[in-house]
DNA sequence: TTGCATAATTATAATATTATGATATAATGA
DNA sequence: TCATTATATCATAATATTATAATTATGCAA
């Protein structure tokens, strides 16, 4: 592999875990492994956070394809979409 | 586990994981995996940065006990230390 | 439609991270 | 001792991250 395509993984890889690295997203992404399909508001009672902070660290989540969010009526659902997150998890805890 | 000191472990895991989360740090933690034991100069080349740089970030890896170093006369020579930190290298790579 | 509950988005202030340049420390050899 | 090489530390400016508050969007039921 050339020296940037060999940098441009390691960056990929690095956002992934700058993605793990905060205490709540951590928290989230474990519980949501412990506990399939929380809700957003029954995290945002477990973490004692703005429902604002939880949804923009949801949102950092999703969109490096980390969780995925599923509509029920008027909550959405997540679960861990990742096997890479997964692993890290089942390597820390 | 109580409440608290389990949010306690969550944020020594985070900071692990923050620690692995630069693109320098990963690139230069991996490295040491493959070949062990470079000196900073050496790391310093090809990463392109300054030398100042790296020491600092050697310095932030340092701290969390991630890699340790060894000093043969003027030179440093480091290596990873923290099985967890080789654990997650060895899941992403 | 209106009202309500849940979640997402936007703007922003406080804080943290990063790279650079300058300086300091440590080891070695002339 | 003095000069040189290698590494560490300090101060700082640019950038990124985080939590909050305010606003917007979505789904549902009366």
């Amino acid at each position: 592999m050339d020296i940037e395509k060999e940098f441009a993984l390691i960056k990929e890889k690095a956002s992934l875990l700058k993605a793990l690295s905060n205490p709540v997203r951590l928290c989230i992404v474990r519980e949501l492994l412990d506990r399939e399909a929380c809700n957003v508001s029954s995290m945002q009672k477990c973490l004692h956070l703005s429902q604002s902070t939880v949804s923009q660290h949801l949102g950092r989540l999703r969109d490096l394809g980390i969780i995925t969010g599923e509509r029920r009526g008027t909550e959405v659902y997540y679960q861990v979409s990742s096997k890479e997150a997964k692993d890290i998890i089942r390597v820390l805890f």
